[in-house]
DNA sequence: TCTGGGGTCCTAGGACCC
DNA sequence: TCTGGGGTCCTAGGACCC
């Protein structure tokens, strides 16, 4: 994969082919940062890193300059500062950065009917349909480019080529500010050489594997029998690789109203605590707080979901799940929180607790469902009530009763005392 | 060096049913 | 009494991506 420093960078003359290259893959250059950066023109030019300036952190987003010493996104900020001292430190801005993608995205949307959304960054670009009226990528992508930059200030990078993978491979080499085209005949010329990190799927731990069986490189996986592979990683990784070795990727751009009519798989919440936390009540109003946000997002989503997970991280990172599948989906609050909170009693005594992490899946439309006449439907109105006070009056005027106590308890028991 | 938070997907084992 | 094979569901863990 590209070393994200821009060292490796490629970008495509001018009179490069474009006729097979039928997506484009947009994406913005280190965006929080540069986000950020919109307002604070005076840090144009230095090393900054987004994120809390807390010893539990991680890098959230690093420009350019800070990636020359190092830097890097999901580096811990201890880390990064020993790299990096004199780097400056940003709070992000999530909604600072949804608006700018939303900006973003309805600039693609205004070229083609064809953008499928990738996160808050990124979007895949179909341009198959507009070559008559519009051009190829040659004309496209540096339109685009151009256009994002004068009306967002922020800069793109894109990759074109005739698959998905092959276009976001591009993107990723393009960057800082670049484009790459990569047409249908060069596709094995670029692939090969490239380290086997560029597959899609392939992390640090399979490129250890893959190294054991002397296979380095992009082209080393796709000379190795697919059978081999299938053997080694199993069917579905096996065949995964070999078809990404050749540049093969059957997926389609997806269309917005595609997108919108399958909805998320799962919604959960975790937290690391400032500190190991041993106390039990402590852990159990986390789960509440967590769930009470999971629970919330279900019924916003209109689904219900059936299996609750705890997660549970220990103090030195061993990380454990515990989970139960429900004898009928819910949207409910109350059944989610005690839920979560049977599955951390059986645990017994545990070591002092670094993270917890509450999620719903195995979601299912409520519509789908039909109307429950039961506790769980009683209780579920009751909370969608809720719902409706918290949007007008604020999370204040409505919260579980156990959560107020909890408040009122620190509030009573804290440093400036009272109410 | 000491590791965030939001997700998805895959694997493997065991229970259970036919 | 001891036994096959396939399918599905559930649980736990882990890798990976943004």
């Amino acid at each position: 994969m590209s070393k994200q420093d821009g060292s490796d960078r490629l970008v495509s003359g001018p009179g490069v082919d474009d006729s097979t290259a039928t997506i484009l893959h947009v994406d913005l250059d280190a965006f929080f940062a540069s986000a950020s950066l919109l307002s604070r023109p005076e840090l144009l030019g230095l090393p900054v890193v987004i994120g809390h300036d807390s010893t539990r952190s991680v890098v959230t987003a690093a420009t350019y300059e800070a990636r020359k010493y190092g830097v890097h996104s999901a580096m811990p900020m201890a880390r990064a500062l020993r790299l990096c001292p004199n780097a400056v430190i940003l709070e992000p801005d999530f909604g600072l950065y949804q608006r700018l993608s939303a900006q973003v995205m309805g600039i693609l949307d205004d070229v083609s009917p064809d953008v499928e959304r990738l996160g808050i960054d990124e979007a895949f670009v179909g341009i198959a349909g507009l070559r008559r009226l519009a051009g190829g990528a040659n004309r496209i992508g540096p339109a685009l480019r151009a256009r994002i930059r004068a009306e967002t200030g922020l800069v793109a990078s894109i990759g074109a080529a005739g698959t998905k993978y092959v276009a976001k491979l591009a993107s990723s080499r393009a960057k800082p500010d670049g484009m790459l085209v990569v047409p249908d005949d060069a596709v094995i010329g670029f692939l090969h050489p490239q380290p086997v990190s560029a597959l899609w799927g392939v992390g640090p731990a399979q490129q250890e594997r893959l190294a054991r069986y002397g296979l380095h490189t992009v082209g080393d996986v796709a000379t190795t029998p697919p059978e081999r592979l299938a053997a080694w990683f199993g069917p579905a990784t096996g065949a995964h690789l070999a078809a990404l070795a050749w540049g093969r990727d059957p997926r389609s751009v997806q269309e917005r109203a595609v997108q919108e009519r399958s909805h998320e798989q799962s919604f959960g919440h975790n937290h690391t605590f400032h500190h190991d936390v041993t106390d039990r009540d402590e852990q159990q109003s986390e789960i509440l707080r967590l769930a009470t946000g999971v629970g919330r997002r279900l019924r916003d989503a209109g689904v219900q979901a059936r299996t609750i997970t705890l997660t549970v991280r220990f103090h030195d990172f061993r990380t454990i799940t515990r989970s139960r599948t429900l004898p009928e989906p819910t949207d409910v609050t109350r059944v989610i929180v005690e839920t979560a909170w049977s599955l951390l009693e059986a645990l017994g005594e545990i070591p002092p607790v670094r993270l917890l992490g509450v999620r719903a899946s195995g979601v299912q439309d409520t519509a789908d469902l039909g109307l429950l006449w039961d506790d769980s439907a009683t209780w579920g109105s009751a909370e969608r009530a809720m719902d409706a006070v918290h949007d007008r009056f604020g999370a204040a005027a409505v919260a579980p009763a156990s959560m107020l106590r909890r408040e009122r308890k620190r509030a009573d028991t804290g440093p400036s005392g009272g109410d």
